[in-house]
DNA sequence: ATCGCCACCGTTTTT
DNA sequence: CGGTGGCGAT
């Protein structure tokens, strides 16, 4: 495919574009029209912008907005990209495809799946179904219940999961990476090959499905390979590092007519080599598509240039260099502070405080974030946030879709549109008396085996002792089977459920209670019922869904994994110790760079203020404390790159567990009020320096110039101004 | 043989 | 909190 022979800079710009902000790599990616790019920058570098700004010209450039398909990692951040595309270029970009590569595939497949013999009734399932499948055939083929070892359910998925996205055979994949649990192999392979039979006969399809038949639909089938090549005549991909590759072989194909693909990455931000992610994907680009053009972004539009020198440093010690060393023109002089704090407690009442000290001072809580290695390393401190009355939202931990009770009434509306679902049965089954896993297996496999499910589960011959359940069930059944709405169908559901909810649920029944009135508020917006299992099973609706836009402004408490491509004024990572950062199982050579790439992904989200925080003392397995150093990453840093902070009073900040603390709003009487302040006015104030009033805003608000920060719209109720002089 | 209840334990990361 | 193992009841 020709490049471009004579300057980029000749050709016309993207609509709306202001190039003043793009360097001239940039602008060469955004401005062609035809054959393979591929970005490789840094964080913050931009790339998402490109990508962005490229939809602009293709649609300036007549390209029609619905044969560009943008791949994104997650839907929320095709969202986000569509939305800013639309700021660039009207509205009609919304008719660019945009969407996460499982979301893709499955519209494909209902599509086009029967040229591969699917049945078009599919039921997608997660990753907690595809555990409890591995459940059900250990203990049904008798598999590793003596040996103590047995791997868990979860590594096992992991093992069979990662052979399918390395395209590898799992024994290989045993020797090479689990070698402590090759003397299992035989059962681990015995394993893997009931698990496919299993998916395969009750329609139940798991997230490497997806990609793997999208992949041979387009490998197999050559009319529905012409047909999706010439409806996507532009496709873009976004995290290109996160890839596998099956995904990279799944872009060869779907390109095979034109080679209109862009790609952005970044090889320092691969964090998911585990699930078969593969940074040499991006080395690999050039060879894939001749011709490519090689973009490499290595200006910061993030970060000040203190938090940027550190990240440089945690990256300088990486053993694989591809990196790039990057600059910034953002100003900032705040070097990253590193806090040792005693132990988990004070680490919690560390962070509890200054971000309590943050959102006086003017900085927005939904600009604060604080990372970490693991869900549950945050549990000190969500107890400390929740005692003191700040409102938080946690990202990374369990999804209201993965609780019991939700999975109880989804499995209902599952089966309705998959009647050989049997996970979903054997749930339902298990809720009765006296059914317990052997019954219910027999029941389901009847089922399995049968052209009527329904009618099966009528004329199952029952128990004397679960007889009434029985017919409960299957006279719930035939009161669904008569409907097709999903609100009505839920409804009906939990008419049924309602009372077993509150039998099986006995001590936190409100609770639940109150989720499941949250998912009939999302059931509500859907006209299909597929739809909805759908999209319940590849994105799930997080526990925030439905609220208003202000009330989402809140702290954010993130795995650093889901954290990946957002960015905060202020991050605070903690559990920076020996044993949990990086994570024990890691050992030097192979997954220790990843876990150094983590800390990268966690200190670059930063804007203005970092703050790395260790327990020195953490509590051991045995209950006893034991002192542990800093994470081996930290130690490995210049000292000059930060600013130790010592905790030598004992009471650093106060405990807002041991004390009653007024909501933030209402604890500090304003200092200033908007009488005694007016433009021209110098003020002072405690983080931001000294300043000069430009104006005032609305009830309660002011703008101010301050020398070493710049323009701050300070909110008076949290800040504390002083006027210096009037 | 199967079910239900109680007590104990440990927690990578996930589209 | 969720998974597991033991034990008594059916």
């Amino acid at each position: 495919m020709p490049t471009d022979t004579h300057s980029s800079l000749d050709r016309p710009t993207p609509a709306g574009v202001n190039l003043e902000q793009l360097n001239e790599s940039q602008y060469a990616a955004v401005t062609t029209t035809d054959g393979p790019v591929l970005v490789i920058a840094g964080a913050g570098s931009g790339k998402t912008r490109t990508l962005v700004y490229r939809v602009a010209y293709l649609m300036d450039h007549g390209v029609a907005p619905e044969n560009i398909l943008l791949l994104t990692f997650t839907r929320k951040a095709s969202q986000e990209m569509l939305w800013r595309a639309g700021r660039l270029l009207n509205d009609s970009c919304t008719r660019v495809v945009g969407g996460t590569f499982h979301g893709i595939a499955n519209m494909l497949l209902r599509r086009y799946g029967s040229h591969l013999g699917f049945d078009s009734s599919f039921t997608i399932i997660d990753r907690a179904d595809a555990e409890g499948i591995v459940n059900l055939l250990k203990s049904s083929l008798g598999v590793g219940g003596r040996g103590k070892q047995f791997p868990s359910k979860r590594i096992i998925i992991n093992m069979i999961s990662g052979a399918v996205n390395k395209s590898m055979p799992l024994e290989d994949l045993v020797y090479d990476q689990y070698n402590h649990l090759s003397e299992h192999l035989d059962d681990i392979l015995h394993l893997q090959s009931h698990y496919l039979d299993f998916k395969r006969d009750h329609g139940l399809m798991d997230y490497d499905d997806l990609l793997t038949n999208w992949k041979r639909l387009l490998a197999e089938v050559p009319e529905a390979r012409t047909a999706i090549s010439s409806r996507f005549s532009h496709i873009m991909v976004d995290e290109y590092q996160d890839t596998n590759l099956v995904q990279a072989d799944i872009i060869r194909l779907a390109a095979y007519t034109h080679d209109n693909v862009m790609a952005v990455g970044d090889d320092s931000q691969s964090i998911y080599s585990f699930r078969g992610a593969d940074f040499f994907n991006i080395m690999r680009f050039p060879k894939i598509f001749p011709d490519t053009r090689i973009i490499k972004l290595e200006e910061n539009y993030r970060s000040s240039q203190p938090i940027l020198s550190l990240t440089n440093d945690i990256i300088r010690n990486a053993t694989d260099k591809y990196t790039k060393t990057l600059f910034t023109r953002i100003e900032g002089d705040l070097k990253p502070r590193l806090f040792a704090a005693a132990d988990e407690r004070q680490e919690a009442r560390f962070v509890t405080g200054k971000i309590r000290q943050l959102h006086e001072n003017g900085i927005p809580l939904d600009e604060i974030a604080v990372l970490f290695r693991s869900g549950f390393h945050s549990f000190k401190l969500e107890m400390e946030l929740a005692a003191g009355g700040m409102d938080f939202e946690k990202r990374g931990g369990l999804k209201l879709t993965e609780s019991a009770h939700i999975k109880d009434v989804l499995s209902f509306l599952r089966i309705l549109a998959n009647p050989k679902d049997n996970m979903s049965w054997n749930r339902i089954l298990l809720q009765l008396e006296k059914i317990g896993p052997k019954t219910a297996q027999k029941i389901t496999t009847a089922i399995a085996l049968s052209d009527d499910p329904f009618a099966t589960l009528a004329g199952y011959p029952a128990g004397a002792a679960w007889k009434k359940g029985l017919a409960e069930l299957t006279h719930l059944f035939v009161k669904l089977l008569d409907n097709d709405s999903p609100p009505v169908l839920f409804d009906i559901v939990m008419q049924y459920y309602e009372p077993l909810l509150q039998q099986i649920y006995a001590d936190d029944y409100p609770k639940r209670k109150k989720d499941l009135e949250q998912l009939k508020g999302i059931i509500a917006g859907y006209e299909s019922l597929q739809t909805f299992i759908d999209d319940t099973a590849l994105d799930p609706p997080d526990t925030d869904a439905g609220l208003a836009p202000e009330d989402r402004r809140k702290l954010v408490l993130s795995t650093i994994h889901s954290a990946k491509g957002l960015e905060w004024e202020v991050v605070f990572v903690i559990g920076l110790a020996e044993g949990r950062f990086p994570h024990p199982s890691a050992e030097p050579g192979g997954q220790w760079e990843e876990e150094r790439r983590l800390l990268y992904v966690a200190a670059t989200r930063a804007k203005k203020r970092l703050y790395l925080c260790y327990p020195r003392d953490l509590m051991m397995p045995d209950r006893t404390f034991q002192r542990v150093g800093m994470s081996p990453f930290l130690r490995e840093l210049r000292p000059d790159l930060y600013d130790r902070l010592e905790n030598d009073r004992p009471s650093f900040e106060p405990s807002f567990s041991s004390a009653k603390i007024l909501p933030v709003s209402g604890k500090r009487p304003a200092k200033v009020s908007l009488d005694d302040l007016a433009k021209g006015c110098a003020v002072t104030h405690p983080f931001f320096g000294d300043g000069v009033v430009k104006r005032l805003v609305k009830p309660r608000s002011v703008d101010v110039v301050f020398d070493k920060h710049g323009l701050k719209t300070l909110h008076l109720d949290y800040a504390k101004l002083k006027v210096i002089r009037k």
